[in-house]
This record gives C-alpha cells, sequence and structure tokens, in this order.
DNA sequence: GTTTATGCAAATTCTTTGCAATACT
DNA sequence: AGTATTGCAAAGAATTTGCATAAAC
C-alpha cells in the first residue's frame, strides 16, 4: 500500500479514539488503497496474515465508528468500503455497480440518489442504491 | 390465505413447469397474501408445517423460475416477494424501504426507479433501490 | 409407472463469543 | 502499568448436500 494511505489510516483510526496496530493499519489501509468496495472474503484473501476473527471485529469496529461503510449487494454479500474525507457519504450518497459474474463492486460517482417519497410516519435514515450486471471485463468474454 | 391466491399460486407454478405440491402452495400463497417482500425466518415462522431445507429449495425453485423476487437489504438478509402479473417487475421497477428496528420491508409502489449513468461497457441487467430507516410503529415506539 | 419433490440426517460454511497472551499508549 | 486488541479454540447459525420415502403427473 502507498505510504500516504498507511497515514492516511493512522489520521483516521485516531481521529475515532482508537488504537492503531498492524492488522488495523493493513485493513484500513488497502481499503483506501482499493478505492471500492470489497468483500469480506476479497479482503481476506488480500491480506493474508489477518486472523478471520480479526477481520470481523476490525470491519464492524471500523463501521462502528463510520470509518468505513457497508453496502448489501443483490447477491446478499456485504462490501465494506473505506470513507476518506474527500468523498464523504460514500455508500449513502452515489450508486454502486455490482458485476454478477466476477463479483467486483464499483462506486458509481458522479450521480448523487435520488430523493425518495415514503409515506408519513416512515423516519428514512439512509438508502442504498445498487445496479448489477456485467462489468466491461466480464461482458466482453462470454 | 384466500383461495384465489393459492389458485394464481398454482397458475404460476403450472406456468413455470413446475409441479403443484401443497408446501409450495403454502408458500407461494402465503407471500402473495403477504403483498410485501418477506425473509426466510419470517416465512418460515409463518408457517410452521415447512421444513427448513424444502423452503430453501422451494424459495430457490421459485426465483430462478422468476416467479418470486428477492431483494437483499441493508441488513444482509433475503427477502423474497411474490411477483404476481400485476405488480410486473416489483423488486426491479420501484424502491423498497426497510425498518431496521422490526425488519419489516415494503414496497414503495407508485415510484419508479431512476435512471443510472453507468460508464461505457457496463451493462445493466437490473436494479435495487432500499431506503432504510424506522416504520410508523416502530418510530412511535421510542 | 416414471419422475420430481420432500424430509430427515449430516456435512459445510459463515459468524460470533470467551479468554489468555500480546501490543499499544 | 493499564487497557484495548489479537489469535486461537470452540460455540452457534445459516446454508447446502445426499438419499430413501412419498407425492405429483
Amino acid at each position: 500500500m502507498k505510504q500516504n494511505h498507511a497515514d492516511e489510516a493512522a489520521g483516521l483510526m485516531h481521529a475515532g479514539g482508537m488504537r492503531i496496530t498492524q492488522s488495523r493499519t493493513d485493513i484500513l489501509g488497502f481499503l483506501i488503497d482499493a478505492g471500492h468496495p470489497l468483500s469480506h472474503a476479497e479482503i481476506q484473501k488480500a491480506i493474508p496474515g489477518a486472523d478471520r476473527v480479526t477481520l470481523y471485529r476490525t470491519l464492524a469496529r471500523f463501521a462502528e465508528k463510520e470509518i468505513i461503510h457497508q453496502v448489501a449487494g443483490p447477491d446478499g454479500a456485504w462490501r465494506f468500503c473505506a470513507h476518506p474525507p474527500d468523498r464523504k457519504g460514500c455508500p449513502g450518497n452515489h450508486p454502486h455497480f455490482l458485476c454478477t459474474s466476477c463479483g467486483e463492486m464499483i462506486c458509481l460517482t458522479g450521480q448523487n440518489l435520488p430523493r425518495v417519497d415514503v409515506p408519513g410516519g416512515f423516519e428514512v435514515k439512509g438508502k442504498q442504491f445498487v445496479v448489477y450486471g456485467r462489468c466491461p471485463a466480464c461482458a466482453s468474454e462470454s
């Protein structure tokens, strides 16, 4: 991972009032590096050293501190997305695309989520919009 | 369940080229009856006679035949929604609301999903828009 | 009568919990 | 030094598979 990403990771963890450890730096740095939402399995595969349990706990803790956000894909699997200051509100403010073939998810930045009208009495806390299909790489394969 | 829903269920199964059995009629009839997406757990609780495994297989088969559709909520759990002819394209054509307190999901019919611009080369097959928060019943409780 | 679906048992996989050892501040 | 985090083991859920029995066509 790039050094600035490790630094950025450390800064975010510090701001969240959590200890800066090796695994956390690895995981968060990797997520920032990737720049798009990744599943638990993808992260685990990419960071062989990380213990499965630690990864569960670390991701939950990051999410709790709102250092990362999670998006549930139409495939039922969570994706975790680092949330650096310059992309504030990542999952809540733009749609995502999930490739049902390779499983990769990308952020469709540059467009906002539309307003949704809910019946009276409903309290809206957030929204997720996931578009799915095939990414260019997978579409050109078949 | 209402008789007409059992009949409608039978018709859908027949059209899908699958055998009309008791459990299938119970499950599909119940989903049509409910009129909104339900999780595996909710269906199981509502139909005590149904075997867990049969339910998994039945839902998968219905989904395969596109008799029902599934929506993944921001809570990571699938909801299954019957898809009667008069509500064609159910999950793909309107947003859903998930109450993060009681877990109930409802269809926000009457509004369409917006177009999403995807970069060139992406093939869009469908989309899911889930809004979450609290339903009126849960919001008034706290 | 032939084929498909069910229901039980058991195997997998996914996720969470407990706790002693370790690392951070 | 004191406290939060890790890593392992093991518990608990969720999901899938195999196969003999039963039900549909």
